[in-house]
DNA sequence: CTCCAGGGAGCCT
DNA sequence: AGGCTCCATGGA
């Protein structure tokens, strides 16, 4: 059964959000004509599509809530109002209007942003789908959709396994996490009740997860709006654009960057992510 | 062929 | 604390 939701009053750009390259636990389909996106969570299938002001869905499982993994009860006006501090971030929210940070599972998200690392976002988005193919349980909906498996099963599957699906030097990284989640040593119900600090600290206990992957996790998964990640493209256009506030220490850079843009310092660093990687070429002076 | 990719761990000072 | 090197592997 199709349903929809009436986006007026509600600026969401579904593909912006989705093919920015915060996520890889979406994917695009075409069906009769139209780009539609789906995601498996633990609660089952959410397929979605956007006609102008209505999104179109069809889930499986109410707990697949479009409202609650697309975050569209942010208020984005206000957001916006309050980290547009000057006239390029300003031209970045006018190039990608709409677009909005996700909440995606945390186990799924937590192990794609480890194997991020030295890897290219397609890539990423591949081995995420393997993993899903090979460990995952599947789900019968209009056909067979795969679930991101356990950190129980995960924890199972051999480091060698892991390499042969082209993780390379992350496949320990990838087992011993999960190792960690299972035990319950890490817990992102726990996580989300500590402030911003002492969250990103606990889970950069974590094997392969330093600064930038704990700060992708807590903002993309654990509803941390203030996080700043910083990656190769985000240094670049920081120096370029606010070389007064730039810094080679990622802690000082970070911070610098979180008490620039405020509250919502996540939603500035995602758009400066994605306005860098399509309308400019950071390496140019 | 060489170089680099949404970094992090381990070692060094 | 801060700096350096290596880590697999695919794609340009």
């Amino acid at each position: 059964m199709v349903d929809f939701i009436n986006l007026e009053d509600v600026p969401f750009s579904l593909e912006k959000t989705l093919e920015c390259g915060q996520t890889f636990s979406w994917n695009k389909i075409k069906e009769e004509d139209t780009e539609k996106y789906y995601t498996v969570r633990s609660g089952g299938v959410l397929k979605v599509w956007q006609d102008g002001d209505k999104l179109f869905y069809t889930n499986q499982g109410d707990e697949v809530d479009p409202i609650d993994v697309l975050r569209l009860d942010d208020k984005l006006d206000d957001i916006y109002e309050s980290m547009n501090k000057d006239r390029f971030i300003e031209r970045t929210i006018a190039a990608n209007y709409g677009l909005r940070i996700v909440r995606d599972d945390f186990f799924p998200c937590l192990i794609s942003y480890i194997t991020s690392s030295q890897m290219q976002i397609p890539r990423i988005k591949r081995i995420q789908k393997d993993i899903r193919i090979n460990y995952g349980a599947s789900l019968d909906f209009d056909r067979e959709y795969y679930q991101f498996p356990s950190p129980e099963s995960l924890a199972e599957v051999p480091e060698n396994e892991l390499r042969d699906l082209n993780a390379g030097y992350r496949a320990g990284y990838i087992k011993r996490t999960s190792e960690m989640i299972r035990d319950g040593v890490v817990d992102p119900g726990e996580i989300r009740r500590l402030n911003y600090e002492e969250a990103k600290d606990k889970l950069m206990i974590l094997p392969g997860v330093g600064e930038k992957v704990a700060d992708c996790v807590l903002l993309f998964s654990l509803d941390f709006l203030e996080s700043f990640p910083i990656d190769t493209w985000i240094r670049k256009i920081v120096k370029k654009e606010y070389n007064g506030k730039y810094s080679k220490n990622y802690s000082e850079l970070s911070e610098n960057m979180r008490n620039y843009f405020g509250k919502y310092a996540g939603y500035a660093q995602e758009y400066l992510f994605h306005y860098g990687r399509t309308c400019m070429d950071p390496d140019s002076p």
